[in-house]
DNA sequence: ATGGCTGAGCTACTCAGA
């Protein structure tokens, strides 16, 4: 297994939204050590950089590129490969909060840009938090042209809190005018895509109906009434060097589970 | 299925999440 994995030069790859990243720490630990990530890309770390638990990631072998943020929000890439020009800047947010990180990777001759985000919730429409999540997605894409013109091979992934399609969640009427699910911002992802990425999930499994998140409340997770809103999308230059896309739901089902369960990548 | 559950900051209760 390790040759094949070194021969074929395989990196794992996992974006998860942990829902604290001090209130999870064993949970993540315990994750990382049966899952070997080579990249971890974490969301809602809801701390300060220097509250970040470095030193338990450094143990086990990972160096932690931290944007946090006091309370709320805040993005991290775990690492055991060196990543270059870490960046807290792809966007210039309005509310100043720490919803993006980037950095670049090398995988064999391809130099990849590595996006993780932290899409605002946008809840309740008709307020200015869905007006911040729109033009949060507006500036998002902008950034995004701008990059592929100088790199086309881009991974982006994290949490955007868009259920992309009907089918991505327990009963899509509930979310139809929820600002995960209306069409304007469903429009967003297919926005991205248009501009040549393909959401890896969806692409690999045409019909299935899986999700990456389950509300706290009222056994959702015991009824499966969840929806798909983490997603890695990869542009079309990478799409060749997909091993393998899994929805790992292991994680939502531990005592003291973060409310999201990682989506992992296997590229090669 | 517009209730109820969890975390941070703080230490009573609000804000935020999706």
């Amino acid at each position: 297994m390790w040759l094949w994995l070194v021969i074929l030069n395989i990196m794992k790859i996992i974006s998860w939204n942990v829902n604290s990243v001090r209130a999870r720490i064993n949970n993540i630990l315990d994750y990382i050590k049966t899952s070997n990530p080579d990249l971890l890309f974490l969301q809602e770390i809801k701390t300060q950089d220097e509250n970040f638990p470095y030193d338990q990631f450094k143990k086990i072998g990972y160096e932690s590129h931290v944007f946090g943020q006091k309370s709320y929000n805040g993005v991290a890439i775990l690492s055991n490969k060196e990543i270059k020009n870490i960046d807290k800047n792809f966007i210039s947010d309005d509310l100043k909060q720490s919803r993006i990180i980037t950095g670049e990777i090398n995988l064999k001759k391809k130099k990849i840009e590595l996006i993780n985000i932290y899409a605002p919730n946008g809840n309740p429409i008709e307020t200015e938090k869905y007006d911040y999540k729109k033009n949060w997605f507006k500036k998002f894409i902008s950034s995004i042209k701008k990059k592929l013109a100088k790199n086309s091979n881009i991974i982006i992934a994290g949490d955007f809190n868009i259920i992309p399609e009907e089918i991505d969640v327990y009963d899509f009427k509930r979310y139809e005018n929820d600002a995960l699910g209306k069409l304007e911002i469903r429009k967003k992802f297919r926005e991205i895509l248009n501009l040549g990425f393909f959401d890896v999930f969806r692409l690999k499994n045409k019909h299935k109906q899986e999700y990456t998140f389950w509300d706290y409340f009222s056994g959702s997770w015991q009824k499966n009434y969840g929806m798909r809103i983490d997603h890695f999308l990869l542009s079309n230059n990478l799409i060749e060097n997909i091993s393998s896309i899994n929805i790992n739901k292991s994680p939502r089902s531990k005592i003291k589970p973060s409310d999201h369960t990682p989506i992992e990548l296997e590229i090669n």
